[in-house]
DNA sequence: AGCCGAGTTACGAAATTCGTAATCGGTAAG
DNA sequence: CTTACCGATTACGAATTTCGTAACTCGGCT
């Protein structure tokens, strides 16, 4: 993981289609050298996956899970990962343990996925907070 | 968005590498349809972007922040997008107004840029999550 | 029936990816 | 100092994919 490395993460995270040829100029190295890497890098598990970032619906919000003192978030996440409309389950620091982030089609997807929350029987309380705007480095 | 779109969109997520005349003959259909298709779904805004999601090692971290009331938090956030090490800037509903997803090397980096936030005029506080895991669906 | 338009298909050209062999640069051993 | 070696890089032709574009299909509408 040098500088060369992490200039084409850099390209890639903003352009996934990015072709190894323009990298290569970009970085001013060659098409093979590119591919190489980007090979290893999967190989390494540094990049986990190619995807795309969706906004199918119009709401965008984060949940902020607490889960009883004797639960493994672990195992919480796990499930919740599972659920439609939750994009990232983020185990944090902090006041709560997990947040959801969800891009669901409308508040009432929204309060489905909340109240699915609130029903198990692990989680204590739910904290939402809705995206209002979002800005992508 | 058919259903068409969906396993377009739902191929894609497990790996935006996928050729088109992959997706085409998994989905029963042609190359072009595949590739007009995600041109729109480009346009329309439902996939945001092509990338990566990578595992580099690095500290994530949930920065809140809290704006003065006078203050336009679109600016702050332009302002903010612009930083290193920030992936996404949220405008949020609640307590706080603005949320930064952050991905740094070390714990210095993300204390200094708690410490650039802090120090700007207009913010008024901020509270630190740090990311421990990360779960995508 | 005839027409229109969005979506789909077909196909040759351009660009990209891929496989592989040659080359380079650094380093440890003789 | 030379040689051998190894991983990384480069070079290049072949295979594959993407791209531009024109033809086609199939509803709905008059």
């Amino acid at each position: 993981m040098d500088e060369l490395d992490r200039r084409i993460l850099d390209i890639l995270r903003r352009d996934a289609r990015t072709p190894n040829t323009e990298i290569a100029a970009e970085v001013g190295t060659s098409e093979g050298t590119v591919r190489n890497r980007v090979e290893r890098l999967v190989d390494e598990g540094v990049i986990e996956r190619f995807t795309i970032a969706t906004r199918t619906g119009n709401l965008k919000a984060m949940v902020e899970v607490t889960v009883a003192v004797d639960v493994d978030t672990n195992d919480v996440s796990e499930l919740m990962a599972e659920w439609k409309d939750v994009d990232f389950v983020w185990q944090v620091s902090g006041e709560e343990d997990i947040v959801l982030v969800v891009d669901a089609a409308d508040t009432r997807a929204v309060n489905d996925l909340i109240t699915r929350a609130r029903e198990h029987d692990d989680v204590k309380s739910t904290k939402t907070r809705l995206i209002l705007d979002e800005r992508i480095s």
